[in-house]
DNA sequence: CTTGAACACTCAACTTACTTGAATTAATGC
DNA sequence: GCATTAATTCAAGTAAGTTGAGTGTTCAAG
């Protein structure tokens, strides 16, 4: 894939100090709704009045609602405002090389809409035909109108670009290597695009609607075929220069006396070899689901063999980017997962091992299943709520 | 210590918006010098009677200078702008337990001053006192007057906060728990001030004078008395959520049979430890530069020794982070770094091992030993240079 | 050698969006 | 009730960017 990520520094004038100060009020009321404008003109450093244009302008437009006045103490009653929920959507659509997933979300991270369809071939042809009916299922099933849309995110498998990294041809998309997915989307969609790969995804899902929602910086790792980390940093995605951050699945870590690569031992294909080796077949999530409220010991073995290498590789993640949390999430059932995070030995080496810590260092992701689809939708809501004065080039 | 790292999404306005075009401008300029100002206007998108008032602001405020006229081709000879090398100083110092350092360095990254102190104790009153002596000293020395100093960028060792980071005690300051090292800086310094870690510090410095000059996104691993990484991601400095990203000297790996801390076998500690073993005693960078010099054995056995360990923490951090670089340097001798450079085998599943490589995958840093009191510097040059919309609360 | 196209730059008027300060409204507390 | 407090609005003022016409150089074609 030939994704341009180059960024470029740009100036700003009037209009976009309006955008950025648009993008800061929403932001603002995202965090502490319902809330009145004086509230916002002190967080944001805006005058009152230019907050009260600003909010007229979103009520205007339905980003955000009154949600009635609050009389506390002296003083005029607060006009309150909140996210006005169904005020705009966000499609996300995830692309396997055997399936597409969809999700339609609201400006508060809701769940309007999923489909998944299967896939025979994945060619950029047939994927944007199908991406194209989807936004057009979505919309109907909905209800909503194109114009309420405020992009699409496109969850792909990384990484991006011709680079050395042996996939075992597990994740390939075929006949993308010349294609710019954001250009072939924005064309066939007819919405601004943003394309990420699943971690990411995942992760940015957590902060509009999950466990992040107060975070500024944490890390997710996120059990797809193999094993991603999705990073946030000061709010911001960490993409790496060509945006194939996060491969975390080829760390090489240590389990007892055998030393390999993470994702032989804590992944869903670690978990898969496990089981095919007790001679027991699991496709999908739901096999698992079933194996683990059976209690089945194999997948018992398997947790008890991944932690040990999990926590060794989550003890770095904490090291080298100093995260508030670290969340763990994707395709396996919560309770697998929670049985997972249970069994983590966390090193004591690490500097999140903190006196004045408010949250646990590892967490389970709120997303389930559709996390990357759904994320594709968090990433458009999450640059619709978070200022930035950067333009694509 | 008590570093509050808290930043506040923050409205823009008129003012706001021409500081942010104003670094925006000398950004450009920095990176395209000599450019004239209709090539600015191009590359900002701002309008070019905007750029003109800006660069004749600049100007007169001796950021700028106008570096003569270029005929090429039709139309008005360009006036073109480079910046003016001397138009404003930062002041960077660094803070050890038994010394500080300090330089001075102006807009283009060349070192003006740089002076040595021992300490007896590093509390914060004696440190800031020889604070305040050592600017005053870099000032009168070369020639400048206070208004001429854009800031002070302070380097201390990390990890900031009470954290489970067990140091040995090597790396401590006493008396640090209860202090805010940024508010203490500013006021006895009279001018801004950053503070940092020696690894962002040295990555920094890299960007304003040296290989990382057009990357905007690398990796610094840094020999100082244990291992750090700095990491700068799209032109941001990561940082995490305290402050104490890149603890790489913790990363587990294996060097042969062996596993263990990264630091335990690629720092200065585990040279001097391989020597002493060896019956030599080695304390300061000139020692080493000394015995590798002379070709002694046991000096190069540890780079052998220390290559493979460290190539496979490369690997993990182009896999974690995908830079376009990473960049060793720090407190060895060059040669040595080169050598150590030259001995690397650095793993083929990673992402950064792509076709359209133009840099090497690993180059060794050029800022030398001062690296970190000039990186301290660097970072108030550099914040000075990158447009941001974000202010500390 | 003249003329016109190309380009950088300046000047003056215009526009946008924020700020400021006074006036208004609606609560609370004594 | 009346002063106090606080949110909000109104109207005027301001900073900074944009626009479009006009000027000065240079090159190139006729």
């Amino acid at each position: 894939m030939k994704l341009d990520r180059s960024k470029r520094i740009i100036g700003s004038n009037a209009e976009r100090t309006r955008l950025h100060n648009r993008q800061v009020v929403l932001g603002l009321v995202r965090r502490h709704q319902p809330v009145g404008r004086a509230a916002i003109a002190r967080l944001s450093g805006l005058s009152t009045q230019a907050v009260s244009n600003i909010t007229a302008e979103l009520t205007e437009q339905a980003f955000l609602i009154v949600a009635g006045r609050d009389v506390k103490g002296r003083g005029l009653p607060v006009v309150q405002y909140s996210l006005n929920r169904d005020g705009a959507f966000a499609l996300g659509i995830e692309v396997r090389p055997d399936a597409m997933f969809a999700a339609l979300v609201n400006l508060a991270g809701e769940t309007r809409f999923t489909r998944r369809i299967s896939l025979s071939s994945s060619t950029p042809e047939i994927v944007s035909g199908h991406a194209l009916a989807l936004k057009l299922d979505a919309l109907q099933d909905a209800g909503l109108h194109a114009s309420q849309l405020l992009g699409a995110g496109i969850v792909m498998p990384g990484p991006f670009g011709q680079i050395g990294l042996d996939d075992d041809g597990r994740s390939e998309l075929n006949g993308w290597d010349e294609i710019d997915p954001v250009a072939l989307f924005e064309e066939v969609l007819g919405t601004n695009v943003v394309v990420e790969n699943d971690a990411t995804g995942a992760a940015v899902a957590e902060r509009i609607s999950g466990v992040a929602q107060n975070l500024k910086s944490y890390c997710f790792i996120y059990f797809g075929a193999g094993l991603g980390l999705g990073v946030v940093a000061d709010g911001e995605v960490m993409r790496g220069a060509y945006g194939n951050a996060g491969e975390i699945g080829h760390v090489i870590v240590q389990s007892g006396a055998a030393t390999g690569r993470l994702e032989n031992f804590a992944s869903r294909i670690a978990i898969r070899d496990q089981l095919a080796a007790a001679g027991l077949m699991v496709e999908t999530v739901d096999d698992l689901s079933r194996l683990h409220g059976e209690g089945n010991s194999h997948l018992l073995d398997w947790v008890q063999k991944a932690a040990p290498p999990l926590s060794q590789a989550i003890g770095m993640v904490e090291n080298l980017f100093d995260p508030e949390a670290v969340i763990l999430g994707g395709a396996l059932p919560d309770a697998l997962l929670d049985d997972l995070i249970a069994a983590l030995e966390l090193p004591d080496a690490s500097v999140s091992r903190r006196q004045d810590r408010k949250l646990p260092r590892v967490m389970r992701g709120a997303s389930g299943r559709m996390t990357a689809a759904l994320g594709g939708a968090a990433l458009v809501i999450h640059d619709a709520l978070t200022p930035r004065i950067v333009a694509h080039s």
